[in-house]
DNA sequence: TCTGGGGTCCTAGGACCC
DNA sequence: TCTGGGGTCCTAGGACCC
């Protein structure tokens, strides 16, 4: 028997809606969101009145009079998703999260262990009813697209497989904008060439595509709307940038008001950074203006930092340049974002090993994993197998 | 629908190097 | 001094996702 992948892609239901009726009963089948200036999140019973994220909180209530808003509980939604990607981890050595609420689960080849892929979906979301009192929908699938449509297709609460070999007559019918990547500006321009459905793309030449979209986005349309997509599941992904933004919808932000809000995300970004063991080495500056037009500002450093001086500094000379733009247009929203990232060596030092056993080293090696990632493991295993008693990591000057 | 805060990836031109 | 091609990094802008 031909064995073909089979891609879980699970999703939690309206997740911080679903956590606030999961946690106050009286929230439980009326129309509410979790709203913070504009909706986050809401109810099934709020969006079939038309309540969607990110509408403003005005607009939510008059489409929906008497919807109830709660404020967001950061933690409580933490907690939660900590706990269903415990049932994910239970469910597959193969887990890619994409946010904190979903994941791909790559369940191929677990039929021995754990059941055929449909029984395995059925088991993971009645776990995580059970166990969590959340609900979430998984799309199973031979790709990571197609799970990832699938999962949509089915909620509220569902399950939908679509079996190998009836993938184009699932995805044909299907509107452009369900693809994931299609978003108002590519289905307008597709929609402009008389493109609706999934099939008219796959009916266009791929050189067709990628003169009306792009070179990437293309050839991605057009690999998609055959069903070809050959990315695997990966484990472990590490963030590539650390951001902080702020908006003030009033405008009209003094020089003053932004140099302070921009010290505060400075702090806030680098402490992240130091909380997580590493450096970034590009920092960008992001402005919306009163008209809504947008600009950034970057800066790249000779030297990766996590040191707030440091990166409040470059910030402070971004803004500088960028205030002209500034003071014609008005300032709503500022964003601060470190990218090119890498471990901090510095902070590996504090990692000393002194274990003798093979298991001392392997559980030296995950904790390092865990803080600083895998760039770091191959360095952290060599020396700790040279000479179990040296620091982790060479020094570093 | 008048737009929060956290991210990812792509494009395109210019600098610079070989 | 002129010419070509390829690779990589940097900067600015933009589309898209949850």
């Amino acid at each position: 028997m031909a064995l073909h992948p089979a891609i879980l892609h699970a999703d939690l239901d309206s997740f911080y809606a679903s956590v606030e009726q999961r946690d106050d009963p009286k929230l439980r089948g009326i129309p509410m969101a979790v709203g913070g200036g504009v909706i986050l999140a809401a109810s099934y019973e709020a969006k079939r009145r038309g309540v969607r994220t990110p509408m403003s909180e005005r607009a939510a209530r008059r489409l929906c009079p008497g919807l109830v808003i709660v404020p967001a509980r950061m933690h409580a939604y933490s907690e939660a998703s900590r706990a269903v990607f415990a049932i994910f981890a239970e469910t597959s050595p193969l887990v890619e999260g994409l946010s904190i609420d979903e994941a791909f689960l790559d369940v191929s080849g677990l039929g021995k262990v754990s059941g055929q892929p449909l029984e395995i979906a059925r088991r993971l979301r009645t776990r995580v009813a059970e166990e969590v009192g959340l609900p979430i929908s998984v799309g199973l699938a031979s790709t990571k697209h197609l799970a990832k449509v699938a999962s949509a297709v089915s909620k509220p609460d569902g399950l939908l497989e679509v079996p190998p070999g009836t993938e184009l007559d699932f995805l044909g019918p299907l509107p452009v904008e369900r693809l994931w990547g299609v978003g108002p500006v590519t289905t307008r321009r597709l929609h402009q060439h008389g493109l609706f459905t999934v099939a008219d793309l796959a009916a266009q030449e791929e050189t067709a595509l990628v003169s009306l979209v792009g070179k990437a986005a293309g050839h991605h349309l057009s690999s998609l709307a055959h069903n070809r997509d050959p990315r695997p599941v990966v484990v472990g992904r590490r963030r590539r940038s650390i951001g902080s933004q702020r908006s003030f919808p009033s405008g009209g932000m003094q020089r003053s008001d932004a140099e302070a809000v921009l010290l505060e995300v400075s702090d806030r970004v680098s402490s992240r950074l130091r909380s997580g063991g590493r450096v970034g080495k590009t920092v960008t500056l992001r402005l919306r203006f009163g008209d809504f037009t947008q600009a950034s500002r970057s800066r790249t450093l000779s030297q990766a930092t996590s040191t707030t001086d440091v990166i409040h500094s470059c910030v402070r000379l971004l803004l500088g340049d960028a205030w002209p733009h500034i003071e014609q247009r008005g300032l709503t929203r500022v964003g601060l974002s470190v990218s090119g990232l890498g471990p901090d060596r510095a902070m590996q030092l504090m990692l000393p090993f002194g274990g003798t056993q093979r298991t001392d080293l392997d559980a030296a090696v995950d904790d390092v994993r865990d803080r600083f990632g895998r760039d770091a493991i191959g360095r952290a295993a060599l020396v700790g197998k040279i000479s179990p008693d040296v620091p982790l990591l060479p020094e570093h000057p």
